[in-house]
DNA sequence: CACTTATATGCAATTAGTTGCATATTTATA
DNA sequence: TATAAATATGCAACTAATTGCATATAAGTG
């Protein structure tokens, strides 16, 4: 279970609540590892209890006590372990590609407007994705080379995008045109 | 839930029992969702209970009853709506990365090995997929007319896995050599 | 002043998927 | 002739993730 090993990850940088890691799981690690504030909190909770986190709680004033974690030792040995082990590739569902593999005739206005709505989607992610790369560049070498392997992944999500968004253009040209490809992929 | 829909959509074609189908999602649809034999029976068995399917049960000599199961006009119904409907990117979880992203020099080694682990996986995955794009063009254009739509997702298959490669190798050699990458990806 | 957004945490119920096991026969292979 | 692989279906327990709700305050906006 992963879920558990990126909460780890990100506390070995930097202690934090379960608010704070909801909101980090919105940039970096959630570009390839999406949680919400549910789950990430029964998570915290049950790491808790198999020690691999600890937590302090800070009042403030009016608003709700924070539980700020930090990763404990153990949780630290656990994630050494962790990230020497062998993972499979995630299994693939996607829900486009059915729809697009059983498409009949009759559907294809709507498969169209599906692209559509994908494209955009895509086009979106890759320039946020787009805008971060271009800060790395902006950096000093320094920085630079601390932020090397995440900036590493950050390549592998501005190509994936980039690949979506080359399949579905092609893939609505092919439909709206009612042509097959002519050579291969 | 796709699981249901990926299922509605092979009976479409042809009836089958839960075998069958375990058989099919390890080809062509299986490209892009994958389901266990266990997840298929259960899903089958709910799915008789909502109209959306039915069997007839087939005695073979000595092998156990085989369950054939066929879509119902309700199941058709309930597919040509779904086709319609808008479909959410599916969440991305991919602990490989969750890796590269945390890695720290002394996880230099097991991280390469994993690289050329995931190297082979998906170069193999793609030789498959190949093949199957081989077959695709030596057909005649009656059988590519009624396959279009399933290429069109064997291609996105195809760059997938060579997107994946590409990455792969690249991050290999960057962090093989210590080098960062001197272009945007 | 009302409304929205952000901060901050959590429970309960449900759905979806995985893991491990169990059974029983036929056919092909060493 | 023993063994493995393919055929065929299923239960039970568990883990992971989603959905919907609930609470409470502060700060900013129209």
């Amino acid at each position: 279970m992963s879920l558990k090993h990126a909460i780890l990850v990100l506390l070995d940088r930097e202690p934090g609540s379960g608010y704070d890691l909801t909101q980090r799981f919105g940039k970096g690690i959630g570009h390839f590892w999406q949680a919400s504030h549910q789950q990430i909190y029964q998570q915290l909770k049950k790491m808790d209890e198999e020690k691999l986190v600890s937590f302090k709680t800070e009042a403030q004033s009016g608003k709700p006590d924070r539980k700020v974690y930090a990763i404990t030792n153990q949780g630290q040995k656990a994630l050494a372990i962790w990230i020497q082990q062998a993972e499979k590739p995630p299994v693939v569902r996607d829900a486009l590609l059915i729809k697009v593999f059983a498409a009949k005739p009759e559907d294809k206005d709507a498969i169209i407007a599906e692209l559509n709505r994908h494209i955009l989607i895509h086009e979106k992610t890759l320039t946020s994705h787009q805008q971060l790369e271009a800060d790395f560049f902006k950096a000093d070498s320094k920085l630079q080379q601390a932020a090397k392997f995440q900036y590493l992944t950050l390549r592998r999500g501005i190509r994936y995008e980039r690949e979506w968004i080359e399949w579905l253009e092609e893939t609505r040209h092919l439909i709206e045109n009612n042509e097959f490809p002519t050579t291969p992929a």
